[in-house]
RNA sequence: GGCCGAGUGGUAGAGUGGUCAUGCAGCGGACUGCAAAUCCGCGUACGUCGGUUCGAUUCCGGCCUCGGCCUCCA
């Protein structure tokens, strides 16, 4: 078995193989912190996650960096608007970041470079990058020369006449060619910056993961990931630049990128106001259940978010830990994934797949009646959420759900169930239905069972 | 205009040159005092027009529709 991967590269899928096994090396966009994520925010960390963890399992570690950008003229924007220092900003809203992340389910990466931490490695690669001929300093500006890089557009598929042809920006006087691109700006004093060979300043928006990159993994990496709105021109000027100060060597032999998050078939975006935060959905449903959405949908292609969406995912994981909740005194066996479900992911992390082995596991396992089929199965389903991370919290805590938030009184419920029970022993039937739909109108749903009688909140 | 991608049953969403996705919803049955949960069974599908083929939802071409990138954006 060999995991396959599509390359944006290349446009095809391929075998993928890590340059070192011993240490395989991914690198993700990672967010500029200035507001909070939208749930379209969260898709790369979440897909890459279940990457991360496979490769995991295949190789023992994984080298797996996410940046933090911290600089960057929105940050200043946002700062000055709230009168508030750039640092109380971005510090804050990394750390939402990090616990929303934390929320969905997504492993820490084993690094988080800051931008900020790096402005000694992103002058230094400028400078390079000036040495070789491949930039050039230009009224406070430095800018990369574009047709010095013959192979720009590769990734994107662009070619240099069209992208002219179709340029709706003004082009910058100082620029060679109008599709330089600038690695280093010049700060006005009310703005942050960091002295440089060119004057006090601040850099650009591609150069930091360029020099990130190189500082944390170095020169050439096995994967690099992000959203699809990225290809051009973030990584196509990553390529470029990182190609450039390393005589040739590639940045990343397989580059990734995610279909878009939509909302009623528009990409939700910043920009066009149209989004839902990870933040304000946690308040409204967990986020397994959130991770669960993300993932319903194969990662390249688009995902149409909805309130059912998150209302079926919940559905779905209420069965999964019904089950699981069936056989909690069973000891799982000793058993990894089925190897359906590595084959499903293995195939370009097809997520969609696995999610259908689960559900043939779960009715083997509900139907199951030894102790060993139970014991292996519940193995399997474990380890398959494990892969997907899902699955892994004690099901009676998913299943009651947040009862303290729900406002419901757990004692109230317990009672009313021994009074229904005592009803149902004395088959006073009518009562017994009675106190039923006291407890259904509290939104709780019982189950009456061989071993008594367990309930949950209902939807 | 250039470059990408998508159009699947009530819905979400995989996949395949000729039997089955799967989840949710629905219907029938079993179980239950009745339910719930669970199990068993059932149904409706591949935008459009051509081509290749014994046979295409699947391959090829045209067309239509939608979305994305080309400017900050996951």
């Amino acid at each position: 078995m060999s995991l396959i991967l599509y390359n944006t590269l290349t446009r095809r899928k391929e075998a993928f193989q890590p340059l070192n096994p011993a240490r395989v090396t991914m690198y993700v966009c990672g967010p500029t912190v200035y507001s909070y994520a939208h749930i379209g925010n969260a898709r790369p960390p979440v897909v890459f996650d279940v990457l991360h963890r496979l490769l995991k399992s295949r190789y023992g570690q994984v080298a797996y960096a996410r940046n933090i950008t911290d600089v960057d003229d929105k940050i200043n924007a946002a700062a000055k608007a709230q009168g508030a220092p750039i640092t109380a900003i971005t510090d804050k809203f990394a750390d939402i970041y990090r616990q929303d992340m934390a929320a969905l389910g997504v492993l820490p990466p084993t690094a988080e470079p800051h931008a900020t931490a790096h402005m000694a490695e992103i002058i230094a690669m400028v400078e390079r990058l000036i040495a070789s001929g491949h930039a050039y300093a230009a009224e406070g500006h430095v800018l990369f020369h574009v047709p010095a890089f013959a192979a720009y557009g590769q990734l994107s598929g662009r070619n240099m006449d069209d992208m002219i042809a179709g340029a709706r920006v003004d082009v910058a006087p100082y620029k060679k060619d109008p599709a330089d691109f600038v690695l280093w700006k010049p700060s006005s004093p009310d703005l942050p910056g960091w002295d440089s060979p060119w004057g006090r300043g601040r850099p650009g928006w591609h150069i930091e993961c360029s020099a990130m990159i190189e500082k944390v993994l170095g020169p050439t990496i096995d994967i690099h990931g992000g959203g699809n709105d990225l290809i051009f021109p973030h990584h196509e000027n990553e390529v470029a630049q990182s190609t450039c100060a390393h005589n040739g060597a590639p940045l990343a032999r397989f580059w990734l990128h995610n279909g878009f998050l939509t909302m009623d078939k528009e990409k939700m975006s910043k920009s066009l106001g149209n989004v839902l935060l990870v933040n304000e959905i946690l308040k409204t449903a967990p986020g397994e259940a959130i991770r669960w959405a993300l993932l319903s949908a194969h990662y390249r292609q688009p995902l149409d978010w909805s309130d059912d969406l998150i209302a079926q995912s919940k559905k779905t994981l209420d069965r999964l830990y019904l089950a699981l909740d069936q056989v909690k005194h069973i000891v799982a066996a000793n058993t990894g994934a089925p190897a359906a479900v590595i084959t499903a992911l293995d195939d370009d992390l097809n997520t969609p797949i696995a999610m259908a082995e689960m559900a043939h596991l779960v009715r083997a396992l509900n139907s199951a009646t030894t102790d060993a089929e139970k014991a292996k199965l519940k193995a399997e389903l474990l380890a398959t959420g494990a892969m997907l991370g899902v699955l892994q919290q004690d099901p009676a805590t998913w299943l009651k759900g947040d009862v303290s938030s729900s406002g419901v009184d757990a004692a109230e419920v317990e009672s009313l169930i021994a009074q229904r029970n005592a009803a149902r022993k004395a088959r006073d039937f009518k009562e017994a239905d009675r106190l039923r739909d006291a407890i259904t109108a509290l939104g709780v749903v019982i189950e009456d069972r061989a071993d008594g009688t367990s309930w949950r909140m209902a939807g």
